[in-house]
RNA sequence: GGGCCCGUAGCCUAGCAUGGAUAGGGCGCCGGUCUUCGGAAUUGGAAAUAAUGAUGUGAACCGGAGGUCCAGGGUUCGAAUCCCUGCGGGUCCGCCA
């Protein structure tokens, strides 16, 4: 039983004795103290009940604590001016805690689709793209740890500007289709073509008519469409090397070219006429398109801003056309007329599929969730909104809970300056160089400890190190806030960073490999954890389940980081004050070596939910 | 102009959804510890080396200093948290994607 069982319990056995007294029904809360001294757990009802009945709180929380029955080991204190506290036995919490690490089943079987990473396919990926996977991969994992069924979604948009314009640079501007040796073709093309063909459209403006008959050519089934598909894959590719590298994972690559060659769109689109959605410009700015009026309330009739085009007056569709019947696709509202075949096997031995026009293979359901995670930057807020509300319109279905845009604040490069990263301009932080940099370091220090090691083994750790040092830093923050990707602060190695939990966890690893033997707990030895640290430490751990239900819950996963963290710093404290081999006392050193073990145990499992490598030695 | 977001020590950040007990961390700073690693020097010895160890160092630990929770008003027994107004910053508002 861990802290969220007791939690269950209190609230359950609290709603029966209320009940039994005769006392109003109130909604019970049953909340974590912020000091050993309260207890573990409290409850504020007696305020709630005080305020209906006109009492003092302080009298109905010495009732409730006379009149409810509590199992042994849980004690219930009535606290001035009002507080309920449940305090549970140091020795029982110990003991139970020490048994068995459980991560909660919340799904129940409930189907989710996350679609994140989804970098156009004319770049390398750069440490804004690296927040997003960071982000979606932790929330996949966490999802799917948690009973649900999870599809983790890669959208490839190969058909637009971005496209066409590297296509420029190698039909007219002379770049040449491989690059230089040793550099890898995503970031040839978004370094040197992509931001080269962006600065000679400035004085070749003949290059802008090329694009646009490029742009064209796109659509249709022709050399040069072809010659993009090869070009966008063979960077996709290189692309996908750098997600696992960061330990990323898919499902499934959806390819926006194919929903254009389905024409996804044409079913949707009469549904929204026939819903009136889509309105017929006759006049003024707008003549001549469709166009869909996002309800915002916004009560001033000159204001004709939340008016988005869906169809241009030439007939052609906007890309919200090609997001629209995407997103009902992941939701069911539309039927899948995908086929699906294999792309690749990826490092975790998954296969990775991808959509397809081709008759398909035998492939997995895919599609029709019950949930929609759309991970991308705030600034597609608006959009994601409109796509959402045409969804309703559509289906006449109520669809916050099921369609749900993750949005993060963006990273930034310097915050005086406020330098966004832009792909086009060639400004950012490459995943690959920033991930090789800290490498570099961690392979100083990695050598620096373990002289006599192997070079490969060296360099393996380093790599592990980097990429906990990148992800940690990048999924601690609220996603609300805006990163600033400062590269002296990603090096870094001590501190709240992934690198610090990863050492921590190897020393548990260097005292259960000296050890030998699993220690068997039993309630006497678990009673004998009674330091200050050490209690501290086993009511942490007994949080895990709170704490991924928290995190799945609300889809942060930075809880779950700040998590690793809190326990690797009280596993450290104890670890300076309770010698675990030294000790003389058998019982005492059986004890505090289950403490490491179920602490290995325990941060294991969070480590692995945000994608962080734990190796046993570094 | 409208929508959304942010504002917490020198810097970064948690807590805000669901109001509650002394606002929790990290970096940096000051002081200390040490089963980290290096080590001036001293003592013993013919030597290998052993003991002591200034001082440095640290993916380690302990302690300390550092706060108008942007401002003002309101609701409440109680506000960092809820409401209103204002200030500062960001972002979105193309027949681009």
């Amino acid at each position: 039983m861990t802290l969220r069982a007791y939690k269950q319990t209190i609230k359950r056995i609290l709603e029966n004795t209320i009940e039994k007294s005769g006392l109003p029904e109130v909604e019970i809360q049953v909340k974590e103290t912020t000091r050993p001294e309260f207890g573990q757990l409290y409850v504020n009802t007696p305020f709630t009940l005080g305020k209906i009945l006109g009492r003092m709180p302080i009298d109905i929380a010495v009732e409730l604590a006379g009149d409810i029955e509590l199992q042994e080991g849980l004690v219930a204190i009535p606290f001035q001016p009002g507080y309920l506290n449940f305090r549970i036995s140091g020795s029982q919490l110990a003991f139970k805690t020490l048994r068995a690490s459980i991560v909660p089943d919340l799904g129940k079987g409930e189907t989710v689709i996350i679609e994140h990473t989804s970098v156009n396919p004319n770049k390398a990926l750069h440490v804004g793209h690296g927040r997003n996977l960071v982000i979606g991969d932790s929330i996949a994992r966490i999802l799917k740890a948690t009973g649900h069924i999870t599809t983790v979604i890669n959208y490839v948009d190969d058909s637009g500007v971005q496209v066409a314009d590297i296509l420029v640079g190698f039909l007219h501007s002379g770049y040449p289709v491989w690059p230089s040796k040793g550099t890898k073709f995503d970031q040839y093309v978004g370094d040197e073509v992509y931001v080269g063909v962006n600065e000679q459209y400035a004085s070749t403006p003949s290059l802008e008519e090329k694009r646009k008959s490029i742009l064209q050519e796109l659509e249709g089934d022709n050399e040069i469409s072809r010659f993009a598909k090869e070009i966008t894959v063979r960077i996709l590719r290189d692309q996908l090397k750098t997600c696992w590298r960061l330990n990323s994972r898919y499902d499934l690559l959806a390819f926006e070219s194919e929903i254009i060659s389905l024409r996804l769109w044409d079913s949707l689109f009469r549904k929204m006429k026939r819903a009136r959605i889509a309105k017929y410009e006759d006049e003024g700015r707008l003549k001549g398109t469709w166009v869909v009026t996002q309800k915002t309330g916004n009560t001033d009739p000159k204001n004709v801003d939340d008016e988005k085009v869906l169809v241009r007056s030439d007939g052609t569709a906007t890309y919200i056309a090609k997001d629209i019947p995407f997103a009902a696709w992941k939701l069911g509202l539309t039927e899948d007329k995908f086929s699906y075949s294999n792309f690749s096997r990826q490092p975790d031995g998954s296969i990775l599929w991808r959509t397809s026009t081709k008759d398909g293979e035998n492939h997995p359901k895919f599609g029709g969730a019950n949930r929609a995670i759309t991970v991308i930057d705030v600034r597609q807020n608006r959009l994601q909104e409109i796509i959402r509300s045409v969804l309703e319109a559509v289906s006449s279905m109520p669809l916050r809970d099921r369609y749900i845009h993750l949005g993060y604040e963006v990273v930034i490069l310097s915050r005086e300056s406020r330098t966004n990263m832009s792909g086009r301009k060639g400004v950012y932080v490459n995943v690959d160089e920033a991930l090789n940099a800290i490498s570099q370091k961690a392979m100083i220090e990695t050598r620096k400890r373990n002289p006599g090691a192997s070079q490969k083994w060296v360099e393996s750790i380093a790599e592990k190190i980097a990429i906990a040092a990148l992800r940690y830093s990048l999924v601690r923050q609220d996603l609300d806030k805006v990163v600033v990707f400062d590269f002296a602060e990603s090096l870094r190695l001590d501190g709240e960073t992934g690198p610090y939990v990863q050492y921590s966890f190897a020393r548990a690893c260097r005292i259960i490999e000296k050890a030998g033997e699993e220690p068997v707990i039993s309630e006497s030895s678990a009673s004998l954890l009674d330091k200050e640290w050490e209690a501290s430490l086993i009511l942490s751990l007994a949080k895990l389940g709170m704490r991924i239900e928290e995190s799945a819950l609300n889809l942060s996963p930075k809880n779950l980081a700040k998590y690793t963290f809190f326990l690797s710093s009280q596993f450290n404290a104890f670890y300076e004050r309770s010698p675990v081999l030294q000790e003389q006392n058998k019982e005492l050193r059986n004890a505090r070596l289950s403490l490491v073990y179920r602490f290995k145990e325990t941060l294991g499992i969070v480590t692995n939910l945000l994608g962080i490598d734990t190796p046993e030695k570094i």
